[in-house]
RNA sequence: GGUCCGUUCGUCUAGGGGUUAGGACACCAGAUUUUCAUUCUGGCAACACGGGUUCGAUUCCCGUACGGACUACCA
């Protein structure tokens, strides 16, 4: 293969969402399985739609999640510069070069011109497009003689410039995903190349910058696929057909039910973030939660996005970053979309936390605890760590499962209460409770024994009281290990616990 | 409407002319855990439909249906 060279090439109006993760993250895999370049590209051309801290956004993100750079904005790089509004004299140059070859024309017509032509045609049950036979009837190059062009031109009359497109020919392209895909021009409008502003607009901006940038592959949304005939036809009239990239178009990310692509209000009704980090639209200065603040792990997205869409053929499920690259193909991307599924997310950052040691899980705990003004020595924070990982799936469970070593419970899990607070559970916490006050040194041995001691002693399971011995000692129905749990609390505090739970809930059950 | 693309369990998907159509998530059940969770075992559950081609089609071809994308001086 020859030097591989990719693009991620944001626009930059608003936060990155999920689905340019993922795009981000194939051309990152391919890249770095062939030893070749990643190149950040801002697509800036449209002025209207800039939306201040974008770019710094999507540089952050891809950043989170750990795709790196090559050649960008910042980096730099030997096709400087990345950023498109800063090439606008480029791109002038190669819309000359097809106006001078007869494959574009300056068109003047204003927008409510294009209206009407359009209304027109949509009457006549006419497709409405800008194409051989309509171009005749408009206002341009092909039709105004040479001095109306020229006095219009000179006296700064608003003009675009748009490609001629052949009236009825055959173009495909082979695209590594979707294979053969063939359209006739004659469906093809005469697209604007250069803006009345003097900015290109991306059919022609994309097509100069991978040619220049020496782009390999173009992997890119699917939503492109329709005027990829287009672009492969503005290679040709540019005298680049045999530089062209390779093409591969991205199933899209779809909503989780129903159809349609995955969009930010499908996320904000379904509960789910959609941007990988925090996002506050400048406009409304409405906040979005994204994946990082709702504690999802990088690797962990990473992932769940590489697999949607595509898969290594073999069982393995949980892939790093280097096993993702080494086992990465474009030919294993799937054709159809998506559905996004925010539980196998969740499964893949529980896996990914699990993962992690006590000593990384205890210093998160400490964090936490330390927001809300809590002290927590490391090896206690490790224990308790210990105790909790396999029963939490994001970094903030472990604070708010944990609680119960640091609060002492005020109210008690009414169910339980009513079920399992009995005569038997009674004697039983009155028993132990008084064995455990006579001790000084609790672990988890002697809790054991202790607990073993007094249902013997009183002649009840065990099984019959442990729910009530868990609420009674952290008001829930559900924890780690009693055991575990009582030594950590420790003798004094399971004493006071239980008297406490005696004295609260004796009243109700009687 | 037009163009293009797509369609295997609820979801992500493997597979491929003859298979008990495999895995994972979710769900359900049992076991273990003296409790809940974990873990383990098992279960539920799919080739959109109709025509071909073929000895044989879920797999190849053609239609149909359904779905999606695109149809801007936005990317």
């Amino acid at each position: 293969m020859k030097d591989v060279r990719v693009r991620f090439a944001p626009s930059p109006t608003g936060a990155l969402h999920i689905g340019g993760v993922r795009t981000a993250l194939y051309n990152y895999l391919l890249a770095r399985k062939h030893q070749g370049k990643m190149i950040l590209r801002i697509e800036d051309t449209d002025q209207n739609r800039y939306v201040p801290g974008a770019e710094v956004y999507i540089k952050d993100a891809l950043k989170w999640v750990g795709i790196e750079i090559d050649e960008g904005p910042d980096k730099g790089g030997p096709h400087a510069p990345y950023r498109q509004s800063e090439r606008k004299n480029i791109y002038t140059k190669y819309a000359q070069q097809l106006l001078n070859d007869g494959h574009a024309y300056y068109a003047f017509d204003s927008a409510e011109e294009l209206e009407a032509m359009r209304n027109r045609l949509m009457k006549t049950g006419v497709n409405p497009q800008y194409d051989s036979a309509t171009r005749i009837e408009m206002k341009n190059s092909l039709t105004l003689s040479e001095d109306e062009v020229n006095n219009k031109i000179r006296a700064g009359a608003p003009y675009v410039i748009r490609l001629k497109v052949p009236k009825s020919e055959q173009v495909e392209l082979n695209d590594l995903i979707r294979g053969k895909i063939s359209v006739n021009t004659s469906q093809i409008d005469d697209k604007v190349l250069m803006k009345s502003d003097g900015m290109p607009t991306y059919h022609l901006a994309n097509v100069v910058d991978d040619y220049l940038m020496k782009i390999s592959h173009v992997i890119r949304g699917e939503e492109w696929l329709p005027s990829a005939p287009l672009h492969v036809l503005t290679y040709k009239f540019l005298g680049w057909e045999n530089e062209m990239p390779a093409f591969a178009h991205l199933p899209l990310l779809l909503k989780p039910d129903g159809k349609g692509k995955l969009s930010k209000r499908d996320a904000d009704q379904m509960g789910f973030p959609i941007f990988p980090l925090n996002w506050t639209d400048p406009h409304t200065g409405e906040l979005a939660e994204g994946f990082r603040e709702r504690g999802y792990l990088p690797e962990a997205l990473i992932n769940f996005l590489a697999f949607l869409g595509w898969n290594p053929g073999t069982e393995q499920e949980l892939f790093t970053v280097e096993e993702l690259i080494e086992a990465f193909e474009i030919e294993r991307i799937g054709k159809a979309g998506a559905k996004f599924d925010i539980q196998k997310a969740n499964w893949f950052n529980q896996q990914y936390l699990r993962s992690k040691t006590d000593e990384e899980l205890g210093q998160l705990l400490i964090t936490d605890l330390k927001s809300q003004g809590i002290d927590c020595e490391n090896e206690k924070a490790y224990a308790i760590a210990n105790a909790l990982r396999e029963r939490i799936t994001f970094p903030s469970d472990i604070a708010s499962l944990g609680k119960i070593f640091f609060f002492a419970p005020k109210s008690f899990d009414e169910k339980i209460a009513s079920k399992k607070w009995n005569n038997e559970s009674i004697a039983v916490i009155t028993a132990l409770k008084d064995e455990i006050n006579k001790t000084n040194e609790l672990t988890v041995d002697t809790a054991t024994t202790a607990l073993v001691d007094v249902t013997n002693r009183l002649g009840i399971a065990q099984g019959k009281i442990m729910q009530a011995l868990r609420m009674a000692l952290t008001g829930g129905a559900s924890g780690p290990d009693l055991m575990v749990t009582m030594a950590l609390l420790g003798a004094s505090e399971v004493t006071s616990r239980l008297t406490y739970a005696l004295n609260t809930l004796e009243e109700k059950a009687s």
